[in-house]
RNA sequence: GCGCCCGUAGCUCAGUCGGAUAGAGCACCAGAUUCCUAAUCUGGGGGUCGUGGGUUCAAAUCCCGCCGGGCGCACCA
């Protein structure tokens, strides 16, 4: 349960029935009233600024509207249970001071559900369709198409939980010249293979060695029958062999991060099942298409421009800057013809929110597909796209250097078998996705606060200890497996205690925010202030120790206090689930 | 030339649908360990939120101009 929006709920309701006594005006509009948590600690637990949005339409100053609501909240019977206290502050804030039972309610809530806490509804199963790494088919992935996969895959998740019914998938650019450019690449090393010595590498052939296993076992499986045929006869089937080669390579590199897909959609399929053809004569019925000459860009003249008559799309009709090009000089489509097919495609499969993470350089391509869709479904459905600016690779602080021959990027198996899985996957989500984002290898090992990973990880460890430690050295106190629902949490009293349950409870709040804005990373940064302020807390008990979790007098206390260790270990948990890494119990 | 993204403490970055005295880490200075993991914690100094306007009760946040950086710009994917 989101703390916030039941407050607010109860809030706006009571403010509509002082509109019915005439105390208020009627016909006030709510939609920007919040319930917030307020940034200082003095400003209570939730703070609403109903009395200042109101003020204008109600044609009251804010204070007076304050003291009307306040005046009636009081006198509410549901809220008497929850709030202590509330206050006029600022302004026009009414702050409310909730009392402890409310956050020991909270902490049992949060025990009961494991890490289920946080789930939500307000996704109302609404079919969403992530679509990420989606990089070509013709070699290993490098650092960032990692970020890529992990950013999607965090998405994903946060979506699930925060109540959409989210479909993960990858879309294979199996269709244009690269795979064909990839199939000669693979002749080449398979001539090798076969003995021959085809002499000085061609241009447009990819020098990766990844080619080689490949290569060789086709050579084992076909032996040399495709040496004396021409690439008419072998390209075809040496350009299935290498696309299905290159995404083993892919789906392994994926696998390694712990990450899946739902379905693997070809580019391929769509010209096969004339899908293109289809969605361009819907846009033709439309009246969208036309024969026209484009002008260069204004300021940079490609050196070979030529001015040409071209299909087109009228994307400007869509908020595009220019109309775009849907065949090539040679007749056949183009990348972004194949591309409304697709997307049109997903619309049709019942999608309403398309969701495309793409990498930094793709940036200029968003307009034109927003463009497509909204021509092609109206507001059937949304596209957002996400953009993950590029990844820069250190060790110790040092740029990496690009990698031999092999391609010009660090491949993420590198970086996954350097650092792990979890660790990769914490680091990228560190930064807002549209950041820049230093990858460092020696630092994300580094076991200290400037280390997230660790950090986090640390505090949960931690947790867990405490409840070792009351297992092993205090077997009188039976809580080995505790019955939390039994836990007399009234006894969490101190107010640093109950300010961690305040930030735990805000994670309900957090998923849904993050689900909605399609911002991951914001789930990281959460879990590195929860994971301080237990740090926190673990150590004031150094200074007082009637505030150490572990009383020896007092069973009931430490029972409490595990209850609310515990709370604290599980949504983590609940954070690195959605973040796709495992919590560590111990960290010796 | 045009489009998109970015500009917040010395450095790296958060900042919710616009909300109260703009936060955190690093670095710097001063402290805490007979004690559940000091792998941690406490305190301190440090800001024209690039800049100039505008909207608003309220702007780091929204709108416009300018400066600085990144990415992209027909027939690649």
């Amino acid at each position: 349960m989101n703390i916030f929006n039941l407050l607010l709920h109860i809030i706006k309701v009571e403010i509509e029935s002082l509109s019915m006594q005439s105390a208020l005006p009627a016909g006030l509009a709510l939609d920007n009233v919040a319930a917030t948590p307020p940034r200082e600690a003095g400003h209570g637990d939730i703070a609403i600024n109903a009395a200042m949005v109101l003020a204008k339409q109600a044609k009251m100053p804010p204070r007076q509207i304050a003291e009307i609501l306040t005046g009636h909240l009081e006198s509410v019977s549901k809220l008497k249970d929850i709030i202590a206290r509330l206050e006029i502050a600022g302004p026009g804030f009414i702050n409310l001071f909730l009392k402890d039972t409310f956050w020991h309610a909270q902490l049992a809530d949060i025990l009961t559900r494991g890490t289920r806490y946080g789930d939500s509804t307000v996704g109302n199963d609404e079919r969403v369709n992530v679509e990420f790494v989606s990089a070509n088919p013709t070699g290993p992935l490098h650092v960032g198409h990692g970020r890529g996969a992990v950013f999607g895959d965090a998405l994903v998740a946060l979506l699930k939980k925060a109540g959409y019914a989210v479909s993960r998938e990858y879309y294979i650019n199996d269709a244009g010249g690269q795979v064909d450019a990839l199939a000669r690449s693979l002749y080449f090393r398979y001539r090798e293979a076969c003995g021959e010595t085809p002499g000085a590498m061609p241009h447009g052939i990819y020098p990766g060695e990844y080619l080689l296993p490949p290569a060789a076992a086709l050579r084992a499986r076909d032996g040399d029958k495709w040496l004396a045929l021409s690439e008419a006869e072998w390209l075809p089937a040496l350009r299935v062999y290498a696309i299905e080669a290159m995404l083993d390579l892919i789906r392994a590199d994926l696998a390694r991060l712990g990450i899946g897909f739902d379905r693997f959609f070809s580019e391929r399929s769509l010209h096969a099942a004339g899908s293109i053809e289809a969605a361009l004569q819907r846009l033709n019925e439309a009246g969208v298409i036309y024969t026209g000459t484009l002008e260069p860009p204004k300021g940079m003249l490609p050196d070979d421009w030529e001015p040409r008559p071209q299909t087109l799309f009228r994307a400007t009709a869509f908020g595009d800057d220019v109309d775009r090009p849907l065949k090539k000089s040679d007749g056949s489509w183009t990348y972004f013809a194949s591309d409304i097919a697709y997307h049109f495609d997903k619309v049709n499969r019942g999608f309403t929110t398309l969701i495309d993470v793409w990498g930094a350089d793709h940036g200029g391509y968003i307009k034109r597909v927003k463009a497509a869709i909204k021509a092609l479904a109206g507001d059937r459905a949304t596209l957002d796209v996400k953009i993950c600016n590029m990844v820069r690779v250190l060790d110790g602080g040092v740029p990496v250097k690009m990698s031999k021959r092999s391609g010009d990027f660090v491949t993420l198996k590198d970086v996954v078998d350097a650092v792990g899985k979890d660790a990769v996957r914490f680091i990228m989500l560190t930064r807002r996705n549209d950041a820049m984002l230093d990858f460092d290898l020696s630092k994300v090992l580094e076991q200290s606060r400037e280390n997230p990973v660790f950090y986090v990880q640390y505090a949960h460890a931690r947790a867990c200890s405490v409840a070792r430690r009351l297992k092993l050295d205090y077997p009188a106190f039976g809580l080995a497996t505790p019955d939390w629902s039994t836990a007399p949490l009234a006894r969490l009293t101190h107010p640093a205690e109950i300010a961690i349950i305040r930030r735990l409870a805000q994670w309900p709040d957090i998923v849904e925010g993050a689900a909605k804005a399609h911002e991951p990373h914001r789930i990281a940064f959460f879990l590195y202030d929860l994971a301080g302020d237990f740090h926190a807390h673990w150590n004031s008990g150094n200074d007082e120790e009637a505030l150490r979790f572990i009383v020896p007098t007092d069973r009931d206390l430490s029972f409490a206090r595990l209850a609310l260790v515990q709370g604290v270990a599980t949504v983590i948990a609940s954070g690195l689930e959605v973040m796709g890494v495992t919590p560590v119990e111990e960290m010796r």
